[in-house]
DNA sequence: ACGGTATCGAGAATTATTATTGACTTGATA
DNA sequence: TATCAAGTCAATAATAATTCTCGATACCGT
């Protein structure tokens, strides 16, 4: 995600209001390096905000993807991931632990993936996942 | 998945019977180059086999993946896809239209990930999903 | 402060996938 | 070929993440 100032100026200028449940998500998430589920979210916030409601942490996560604040991430059979990290970078999960780890493209050797078009295809983003043993499971 | 012969012969081997169900699905699958969910999956053998049910569907699914004949691909939100090519390969996903193309590294320009350790992780394979705009729909 | 409108929370609904269960097949053995 | 134990079948119920519904409420421009 942006700064709490931009992402807060890009709801306001795409007409969303900025509830005290939509700010506590928002909050919750930035600067945030792990990789919640909605149920994560929820359970932390529920603590502070005992009225939040799951409905309104889906929500607000939909309104924050549709306007590429976070990422969802299809990494488990069962829920997603949001990833409030939206700069460029791919992911690991270990297979023992199922832990998330963030992948930096230049922390790896050789990682180049095709831009623009293959055999007439625009290609507009990517995703990349990895998967093996984590670091501490080996 | 491998030739008819070969992938019945793992299955075999490794204690699974070979019912009737199961080889309809099989068969269903050998050479299908496309990415088929199990509705659709169940859908076209129900036709053939009416007394097919989902559970063996999914059940001959899972065994054939747990066994790496087939890959099951979260390339949407409410379903899977399952991908009988076992080549490695990448997918593109068109925003659009929703339809899944292969893409084979050789067909990119530069296609190359990084293999095995990052920072200490031990990488066992890598999906990539592209997204963006199909040649049709542009 | 007021009123129209968007959002809230609570719970019901949706739906892909998995688990359960009793009857039936399969395949190995003789 | 007949028998039998173990695995599998089909039908249905269960599971659970996410979405939808809706009456009540809070926000914001005027």
């Amino acid at each position: 995600m942006h700064s709490f100032e931009t992402t807060i100026g890009r709801l306001r200028s795409e007409g969303f209001k900025l509830t005290p449940q939509r700010l506590s998500v928002i909050r919750y998430l930035i600067g945030n390096k792990t990789h919640p589920t909605a149920a994560v979210i929820y359970g932390d916030l529920k603590k502070k905000y005992p009225s939040l409601s799951f409905s309104t942490v889906y929500n607000t996560l939909n309104m924050l993807e549709k306007i590429s604040e976070v990422q969802s991430l299809h990494l488990f059979d069962d829920f997603l991931n949001y990833d409030p990290d939206i700069s460029s970078h791919y992911h690991f999960v270990c297979r023992s632990c199922d832990s998330i780890i963030d992948i930096f493209p230049r922390e790896g050797e050789n990682v180049s993936l095709p831009e623009g078009d293959i055999s007439g295809n625009r290609i507009e983003s990517a995703q990349v996942v990895f998967k093996g043993m984590c670091k501490s499971c080996l």
